[in-house]
DNA sequence: TATTGTTCTTGTAATGGTTACAAATTTGGG
DNA sequence: CCCAAATTTGTAACCATTACAAGAACAATA
C-alpha cells in the first residue's frame, strides 16, 4: 500500500485482490494500518478502534496481523524485542526510532546493494533496516 | 571484541576496561559470547553453561547480558520477536537469519550510508540490518 | 585473621505480550 | 430461509523477561 490515504471501497478490492475475505473488522485494522507512517504495535490497534467497536477482541488483531502477514500485505518490525510494530508499506525502506518519544519514522533509503536477491550465499526473502536514536523534534 | 578465539585473561581484562567486573559468571558468559558467530539466545547460553555451573541462574544471565549491553560491549539482535540473539562484534555489520535452520550469520557490509550520523535530521546511535531467507546450507 | 559493608548471584513470583482453543456469532450459497 | 463454513470472541495457557528479596561471595580495613 502506499501513503495516501484511501477509500474503504479501495482498500475492501485490494484485500479482495490479496486473496483475504474482507470482514469488517479486518477492513477497519487495515484501514487504520494504512492511515499513515503510524507503525502502531497491537495495543495501539486495540485501544484506537475499540472506542468504534466495542465488541473487538485483541485476538482478532492478532488472527488478522498474522494473516496479514502470511498474505504478504503488512510486515511486522522488531525494532524492539518487546514490540512488534505493523507496517503496509511493502516497499523497501528503513525504520528510525526515537529512544526519547518512541516515535518510529519512515526513512527513504537508495542502497542497491538491499535489493540483491543473495548475499555469500545465501538467497534473500526479507530486508531490515533498523536506525535508533534521537529524533529531529527530541533533538531541539 | 573480534572473532578470533581469546584466552580468558584477555577477556578479563578486557571487562575491567570496559568498567565490568570480571566475576566468574560474567567471564564465562562473555567467553561462550565471544567464542565465534554463535549469536546465542539466553536460553542456548543457560543450557550449556549449565553443564558446568550447576548453580547458575537464567536471571544471571539476564543481569549480565543488560549489564553487557548498558556498557556498550554486546548488542541484542531482534531478528525474531520472539527471540533476543546476543553478539559481541560491536563492529557495524548485517546479519542474516536462515528461516529454515534458524542459524544466524554475520554479514560484512560496505554501505556508507550505513555510517552516516544522522539521516532526516535525526540523530542515529544504533544501527541494524537484518536479512532473512534461506541460507547457503539449506538450498543445498 | 576477623569484621563489615558492598557487590553479585540466585530462586520465586509477577508481568506482559502472544498463542491455543473452543464456543458463539456472522456470513454466503443453495 | 436454512445450513455449512468462515470469522470473531473470551478464557486460559504459554513463554520470555523483569522485580524482588534473601543468600553467598568478595574486598577493604583494622
Amino acid at each position: 500500500m502506499t501513503k495516501e490515504h484511501t477509500s474503504m471501497e479501495y482498500l475492501k478490492e485490494y484485500l479482495i485482490n490479496e486473496g483475504i475475505h474482507p470482514s469488517y473488522q479486518r477492513l477497519r485494522i487495515f484501514e487504520y494500518l494504512d492511515r499513515g507512517e503510524f507503525h502502531p504495535t497491537v495495543d495501539m490497534i486495540y485501544n484506537e478502534l475499540a472506542k468504534e467497536i466495542p465488541t473487538l477482541s485483541k485476538t482478532t488483531i492478532y488472527n488478522t496481523l498474522n494473516l496479514f502477514k502470511k498474505n504478504g500485505i503488512v510486515t511486522g518490525l522488531t525494532i524492539e524485542a518487546n514490540e512488534v510494530r505493523y507496517d503496509t508499506n511493502m516497499q523497501l525502506h528503513a525504520h528510525f526510532k526515537c529512544d526519547d518519544c518512541g516515535m518510529v519514522y519512515d526513512i527513504q533509503v537508495e542502497i542497491p546493494y538491499l535489493t540483491s536477491l543473495t548475499v555469500d550465499g545465501h538467497r534473500i526473502c526479507e530486508r531490515h533496516l533498523y536506525l535508533k536514536g534521537t529524533c529531529k523534534n527530541c533533538l531541539k
